[in-house]
DNA sequence: ATAGAAAGCGGACTGCGGTCCGTTTAGTAT
DNA sequence: ATACTAAACGGACCGCAGTCCGCTTTCTAT
C-alpha cells in the first residue's frame, strides 16, 4: 500500500514550516473567521481582500502573506469540505471509491462534483476566476488525475486530453450559472453527465 | 428561405444607430488602428485601455463608449475572423456546413473551432475572461446553438446541456494552456474530440 | 536577562478596469 | 450665419488585487 498524501488545497506556503510564530498563528485565525463571516453574510463574491484586512484588524500585506492571492483564500476556505470529498472517492465505499466499474465510479464522481459544486459554488467560483489558469487549483488537478484513471481502466485512448474536456464540462462556473442564472435544474446536468458518461464508456 | 442575420460580434452599441457622427468615426477609426498595433506588438494580454486611450490620442472614456468593456473591444477585433468561421459552419461546403451527417458535422466543428482557437488564442483569451459569464460572449452563444442543433438531430437526450458541456470542453482558455502551457499537440486535442464525438453519437 | 536575526507586520503605493460628469463639438432647424 | 440639442469627449476619480519596504515582534543562542 502506498503512503498516500492528500493534495493541499490551501497552497499554504512552502510545506513544513518549521515553527509557525505565535502572532502568525493568532492571525491567521482572525483572518479565517472574519473571511468566514463575511462570506456568510455578504456572498464570497462580496469579499474583497481590503474589507478582510479590516474586519480581521490586521495589515493588508499580512493577508497576503497568508494566503498569496484571493484564489489562495477562497481555497483555503475551502479546503475541508474538499477533503471531504477528496476521501469519497479516493477511499469511500462503491460507487464513488474502488470497487464499482470505472463506468459506475465516473458517474458517481461527475454527480457529487455537481452536488458539491452547488453547495459551494461561491467559494469555487472565486477560487477559480481569481486564478490564472484554473487548472492550477490544485483540486482540479486532482479531479483531473482521478478522472484520467477511470478512463484509462475503461480503454479510453487518450485518457489525459478528455479528462480534460471532462474537467471543463464540470467547471464550477459552468455548473453554477447553469443553474441559477440559466435556470437548469441539478437533475438535468447529473442526468446529462449519466448520459455523457453512459455513452462514452460503453463498449463499441 | 430564412433572412439570418449574423450574430453581432461586437456589442458595438444600440444596433441601428441613426446617424454615427464623423468625430466618433474618426476615434473608432483610430481606437482600431492603435489595438490592432499594440495587440501585434505585445499581446493582447498586454493590452490596457489606458495605453490603449494614449496611442490612440484619445480619452479613456471615448474608449469605453466605443468598445464597452476590455471583453468588447476584443471581440471587435475578432470579428472578422469569426464572421468567416461563422459562415463556414453555417452555410459553407460538408463536412462543416450543411450536406453532412450531424457526427460528420460536429467533429469537423470542433476541429475548426480548435484550430480557430489556436489561430487567434490571445485574443479570444482575452475576450473570455474579461466577462463575467463567458458564456454571454455571442460567438459562444451561437456556437452552443449549433452544437444543440446537431445534437438534437442525433436524438439526445437534453441537447442543450450537452451542448453547454461540449461548448466547455471548447472552451479557448482551456485549448490553449493544453497547447501553449501544457504542451499538448493540437493533433491530440483533434483525434480526443473525433474519439468523443464518435462515442457520443454513436447508436447504441 | 540580553542581543541578534529572522519572521512577521502594516499600510502606502501601483496598475488596472471601469464610471462620472462638466465641457466641447457635430449636425440640424431656422 | 445662428442658435439649439444631443452626442461625443476626456480625464479625474473609484474600488480592487497585489507589491514593497521600513518597522516591530517573536524566538533563539548565549
Amino acid at each position: 500500500m502506498f503512503l498516500v498524501s492528500f493534495v493541499p488545497l490551501q497552497p499554504d506556503l512552502p510545506l513544513g514550516s518549521p515553527h509557525e510564530r505565535s502572532d502568525a498563528a493568532r492571525n491567521r485565525e482572525r483572518l479565517l473567521c472574519a473571511a468566514r463571516e463575511l462570506v456568510d453574510e455578504f456572498g464570497a463574491e462580496a469579499l474583497t481582500m481590503d474589507a478582510l484586512a479590516c474586519k480581521a484588524k490586521v495589515g493588508k500585506g499580512t493577508v497576503f502573506r497568508r494566503f498569496g492571492s484571493r484564489a489562495g483564500l477562497m481555497m483555503t476556505l475551502l479546503s475541508d469540505a474538499e477533503s471531504d470529498f477528496q476521501r469519497a472517492f479516493m477511499f469511500g465505499p462503491p460507487p464513488l471509491g474502488p470497487g464499482a466499474s470505472p463506468a459506475e465510479r465516473l458517474t458517481a464522481f461527475g454527480e457529487g462534483r455537481i452536488y458539491f459544486v452547488l453547495e459551494n459554488g461561491e467559494l469555487l467560483k472565486a477560487a477559480g476566476a481569481a486564478t490564472r489558469n484554473r487548472f492550477d487549483v490544485p483540486a482540479t488537478k486532482l479531479s483531473h488525475r482521478h478522472m484520467e484513471v477511470l478512463l484509462r481502466e475503461a480503454g479510453i485512448a487518450d485518457p489525459w486530453v478528455m479528462a480534460m474536456s471532462l474537467t471543463y464540462a464540470l467547471d464550477p462556473e459552468r455548473i453554477v450559472d447553469d443553474v441559477r442564472v440559466r435556470g437548469i435544474s441539478p437533475k438535468r446536468l447529473t442526468d446529462s453527465w449519466r448520459d455523457v458518461v453512459a455513452r462514452l464508456m460503453r463498449p463499441a
